[in-house]
RNA sequence: GCGCGCGUAGCUCAGCUGGUUAGAGCGUUCGCCUGAUAAGCGAGAGGUCGGUGGUUCGAGUCCACCCGUGCGCACCA
């Protein structure tokens, strides 16, 4: 107990902590202890373990473990289980990297099974580096915990898919999605947002001739799109023109827009009409690579045409873009698409056949220049969006056979369900949430992938039938060998890991047959977006339905998650849709209740952190230099919800002496004279009533924080709750200590003494307490040394209390008002010795307080005194002596009910002599007086606000309703008063220079020229031997080899010091 | 382009339902204190509360528009 090293380490404690909190189960104690509270829902948002923790990942997690941990210490049963977002892009992507394959004709080459155990050795990579992270900054969390390929987390996602299948909510459809050709995929909405950049594209107009001379004018920005074009657009009602150049040419385009295209002067308007009347108009195909099998190269009307751009006529190709593929199929037109899956050009298109689209534009747009189609080209740039797992790869819309969740259906209920959930901040609700979910489309679900869940749904090869299946024991049921393939291959290679067997290429040799019913049914290829897997964590993590149905049900919805804000249309979005979808009857909200947003690090210019700039410290080195608990105290007590945070090493050190060496010390102080006195914590601590005002004082600060960190936890600010202990720190170390230090050092016992131990000791135990969900290491290593609770197994841990609750007893909102009040005061009376050059050691005589509410400081006078060294403190009996004084309208009070008069109430009073106002106040208990309209007023002493200030001449300093001023004359006396105090000084910093033990006695020699000097070491013998605990003062030479010097006024003083 | 957030001291941020002298920490200058102190304390300097207009007796706070910044959305063919 009671141990404090010279230089604390605080890496060093918290390598020791995590040892003894590994050794001792301290986690798994503090949930078992708890095992019959009630629980508190937390769900992992799984992490994609295929990449190095940065400090996001950093932030998230000591964001999530703060608010679990608060909630332990409140009795409740928070399990929190770790989870792994092992499927999809991410992963394959990395294993293509890594084995320099690309594309679907190289990752077929290298095999798929080869290929997919590549993806679960990748996916357990990381693992190690986020479990040191993890542990370093003191994140509890369950590892045994689950991965999204784990079979039973397949067969969960299965179910879920089939559920909404059999609710026809699952479709395949033809449409245009955004498709990644080097990928071989499309992309959901979400994955393609992260994509987007801004780029330079071709702008160009392209003459599409009509064989009468006229040519219809269409802009785009996808020129390779041409050779596929089968229509073109207008907008109906809109005005069009045939416009007729200076060279003979006429062109059409919409009214509004030739001013845009051509140069003043160079046309006339031959003809005026609407957009309707160009309907059912044939033009000239641009190519002719291929057959569009239907109606095609005809003028229609379309109601997505605006005259915002281009010519209000747009070209369509509905093998591309979404509404020209929507607008193919209403008005029936034929169908050609010319490229590739793969993005290039196929064998019939000529000069540009087997060209990468993007590299066609250019050989079209020449060609079409030569030609003369080409009416103009420019450059335009514009977001558009790339692969987010291969930045160099532009995405293009394709139409594509694909299949999709019906969300946009649904989405009135997954708004409904999202605006139950409680939203730390509340904006995102409506806001970035909101807003998302009602912008939603139909979930793009399907991938031409390899590595993901494979999409349960299996096609008769004849008949054209569907059957979704939601588990292996279903598909075992149809045919008893479906897996036959697999087992020979788990036979010949032991190694085979089990999973594979829910996973491509096995899952595709699963078929099986129906009596009386022709053909073979056989699975559809695709695997599906791994935001699925994610979203179904709820209850996927527990097998749900095939298995687990109570550990669900007991664990569903989740009362909180938090993540960073681009969950947005991430976790949180996928969470909401499969929800909401698949749990039609439930309560809303789910599948969880609170969510705290986050916001993301930066580095201290604010600039995004980012691996290939370098512009951060790597996390685990900066947990080694600052600590993690100053790493954590920094990240949490910096952040509001929904913010960023900017994070570097200043801000951790600052972290450090600002909460970690401030309890530090505090603790040091109790402890060092905790050993000197032999002092040790007697339970029960005396009755809070019988202890001095300090002790009361600090006490009631206490509680008032304690109140306020649970209402901070309550609204989900754990910020707030940080910077309200950071307070109750602040005076505990700056007043508090300070105050009582005296206390400490007396000898013998005495109630007194034994108070302030108990109290300081009580105080810096909840402190600590209270401390653990943040900085977890420091609240451990106080704890341990103060010393208190050792529960049943002898295991004594600050994890496994409550958290203080709120007591009446100790609340005293009074005294700590009055407290505020005499430290007020004390400021006050330092800036005026500041101010006159008087420095504290000097004391004088007196201090006058001249206050508007006498009564509040009544008490502490003697506080105030000894602070200020002063030797006598005067409430004055005659105020206007010393201050003048100014009555103010209390606006609040008065607003309400002057109204429009208030400005004159201000300037009536600001124009009377104040002091007569508040004589008459003092007198009559009310201020009468005329406005400049004539009406007679009577204000009320609430309805007025009372200031005081000094009157010149006296050296005195004022705030508000509070004056004090001090008497600067410094007599001989005081002035060796103060001398002495000097010379108790030098001698103390002698000591602890020559690092003598606090308890250690002296005899001291001392010698001086200065005979005022010497008469006030005489004069103060006794006094400087008891502050010194020196047993004798002699004056005479100084010992030469340990004589200190010290210049006290004019004179000097020296001295030297040995021990007895 | 549309939407959301942010914009308060040199830096990082507080400022509740509008109430009149706008706060804290860091930094800086001066001073002080030290028997927990490689610490701490006080004071000074430093602010058109992004701008303009409006509502109101009163606006950092509410409204409108604008500017800057971050993010989100996305058929700009």
């Amino acid at each position: 107990m009671f141990e404090v090293e010279q230089n604390v380490s605080f890496p060093a404690l918290e390598r020791e902590h995590l040892a003894f909190w590994k050794e001792e189960r301290i986690f798994e104690r503090s949930l078992e202890q708890n095992r019959a509270g009630k629980p508190f829902i937390f769900y992992e948002g799984p992490p994609t373990a295929n990449g190095q923790p940065h400090w996001g990942s950093v932030f998230t997690r000591v964001s999530k473990d703060v608010f679990l941990r608060y909630q332990t210490m409140r009795g409740r049963f928070v399990p929190r289980r770790e989870g792994w977002d092992t499927h999809g892009l991410p992963v394959e992507v990395e294993v293509e990297k890594e084995l320099g394959v690309k594309g679907k004709a190289g990752i077929e080459a290298y095999g798929i099974e080869a290929f997919s155990r590549k993806c679960v050795q990748s996916v357990w990579r990381y693992i190690d580096a986020w479990h040191d992270m993890s542990q370093r900054i003191g994140f509890w969390l369950d590892t045994d915990g689950y991965a999204t390929y784990h079979t039973y987390y397949v067969e969960s996602v299965w179910w879920a898919l089939k559920t909404l299948f059999d609710k026809n909510l699952l479709y395949q459809d033809y449409k245009s999605i955004w498709w990644w050709p080097q990928g071989n995929t499309g992309l959901s909405a979400g994955e393609v947002g992260e994509g987007y950049r801004a780029v330079d594209d071709p702008s160009v107009v392209v003459r599409f001739r009509t064989g009468d001379g006229r040519s219809l004018l269409a802009w785009t920005t996808t020129p390779w799109t041409l050779p596929s074009n089968v229509a073109l657009a207008v907008a109906a009602k809109e005005n069009y023109a045939e416009v007729k150049q200076t060279d003979g040419d006429v062109l059409i385009m919409a009214r509004a827009l030739v001013e845009k295209h051509l140069p003043e002067d160079s046309y006339e308007i031959v003809r005026e009409f609407v957009g309707k009347d160009l309907e059912g108009l044939e033009y000239e195909p641009l190519y002719n690579w291929g057959d569009p099998g239907g109606k095609a190269h005809v003028v229609g009307c379309g109601d997505f045409v605006t005259l915002d751009s281009g010519t209000g006529i747009v070209h369509i190709a509905p093998a591309f873009g979404e509404d020209d593929n929507r607008y193919g199929k209403e008005q029936g037109l034929g169908f050609l698409q010319l490229v590739e899956p793969d993005g290039t050009f196929n064998a019939d298109s000529e000069f540009v056949a087997g060209m990468n689209f993007k590299a066609a534009d250019k050989p079209i747009m020449r060609d079409l220049k030569e030609r003369g189609l080409l009416f103009s080209q420019a450059t335009y740039r514009h977001d558009y969006p790339f692969c987010p797992r291969a930045p160099l790869d532009p995405l293009i819309q394709y139409a594509r056979k694909s299949w999709f969740i019906r969300t946009s259906t649904e989405k009135d209920r997954v708004v409904k369900n999202n605006a139950a959930v409680r939203w730390q901040p509340e904006h995102i609700r409506d806001g970035r949430m909101g807003d998302f979910l009602r912008n939603n489309v139909d979930w793009a679900l399907s991938r031409e992938r390899w590595w993901g869940t494979p999409l349960p749904i299996w096609i008769n090869d004849e008949t054209g039938t569907m059957e979704a299946v939601s588990s292996t024991a279903e598909i075992l049921v149809r045919n008893p060998d479906a897996f036959a393939a697999f087992d020979r291959a788990k036979a010949a290679d032991p190694d085979l890991p089990d999973d594979l067997r829910v996973h491509k290429p096995w899952i595709d040799e699963v078929t099986w047959t129906r009596d009386g019913e022709p053909g073979t049914y056989r699975r559809v290829p695709e695997v599906i977006d791994c935001w699925f897997d994610a979203g179904s964590m709820p209850f996927a993590q527990w097998g749900y339905p095939h298995q687990n149905r109570d550990k669900f049900e007991a664990a569903f919805p989740a009362d909180f998650i938090t993540e960073a804000i681009d969950q947005t249309r991430g976790w949180w979005n996928a969470m909401l849709q499969i929800s909401t979808l698949l749990f039609p009857d439930r309560a809303v909200p789910h599948p969880f209740r609170s969510c705290v947003v986050l916001g993301f690090i930066t580095d201290a210019e604010g600039k995004k952190q980012s691996k290939r700039l370098r512009n951060y410290e790597p996390p685990m080195e900066a947990l080694e230099k600052y600590s993690a608990d100053a790493v954590r105290w920094a990240l949490l007590s910096n952040t509001a919800p929904g913010l960023g945070a900017k994070f570097d090493g200043p801000i951790a050190t600052e972290a450090v002496r600002d909460l970690l060496l401030k309890v530090w010390n505090v603790y040091s102080f109790l402890a060092t004279y905790a050993r000197i006195d032999g002092w040790e914590p007697q339970p029960p601590p005396p009755p809070v009533a019988t202890r001095p005002t300090l002790d009361r004082w600090i006490l009631a600060e206490l509680d008032a924080t304690v109140r306020d960190v649970h209402a901070a936890f309550e609204r989900l600010e754990s910020n707030v709750a940080a910077r309200r202990l950071q307070a109750l720190v602040d005076g505990l170390s700056n007043w508090y200590v300070r105050r009582s230090r005296d206390r400490f050092w007396t000898e013998g016992d005495s109630a007194d003494k034994h108070a302030a131990f108990s109290t300081l000791h009580e105080v810096l135990c909840d402190v600590a307490t209270l401390l653990a969900p943040f900085t977890p290491f420091l609240a451990e290593t106080l704890f341990q040394r103060l010393g208190r609770g050792v529960d049943s197994d002898g295991v004594s841990s600050v994890h496994l209390l409550h958290l203080p609750d709120a007591r009446d007893e100790l609340a005293d909102d009074d005294l700590r008002a009055a407290m505020a009040a005499v430290r007020d005061l004390v400021a006050l009376g330092l800036q005026v010795r500041n101010v006159n050059r008087l420095k504290v050691r000097q004391p004088l005589a007196e201090a006058i307080l001249v206050l508007g509410d006498p009564s509040r400081v009544e008490g502490y006078t003697d506080m105030f005194a000894d602070e200020l060294n002063v030797k006598r403190v005067t409430l004055s009996d005659e105020p206007a002596k010393y201050v003048e004084y100014e009555v103010v309208p209390n606006f609040r009070a008065l607003g309400p009910k002057l109204g429009k008069r208030m400005p004159l109430c201000k300037k009536a009073l600001a124009a009377a002599d104040g002091s007569k106002l508040h004589a008459q106040l003092e007198s009559t208990g009310t201020i009468r007086m005329r406005l400049t309209d004539g009406d007679a007023f009577e204000l009320t002493r609430a309805e007025v606000e009372i200031r005081l200030r000094a009157k010149e001449g006296y050296a005195a300093a004022s705030h508000g309703d509070r004056v004090v001023v001090l008497d600067t004359r410094v007599t001989d006396e005081l002035k060796r008063e103060g001398a002495a105090r000097e010379v108790i000084h030098h001698i103390q910093a002698a000591r602890k220079k020559l690092d003598l033990k606090y308890e250690a006695r002296i005899q001291v020699t001392w010698h001086t020229d200065d005979d005022d000097l010497a008469q006030a070491v005489t004069e103060h013998e006794s006094h400087i031997r008891r502050e010194t605990l020196a047993t004798t003062t002699q004056r005479g030479a100084p010992n030469a080899d340990n004589k200190h010097e010290a210049s006290i006024d004019d004179a000097t003083l020296s001295f030297s010091i040995a021990t007895v």
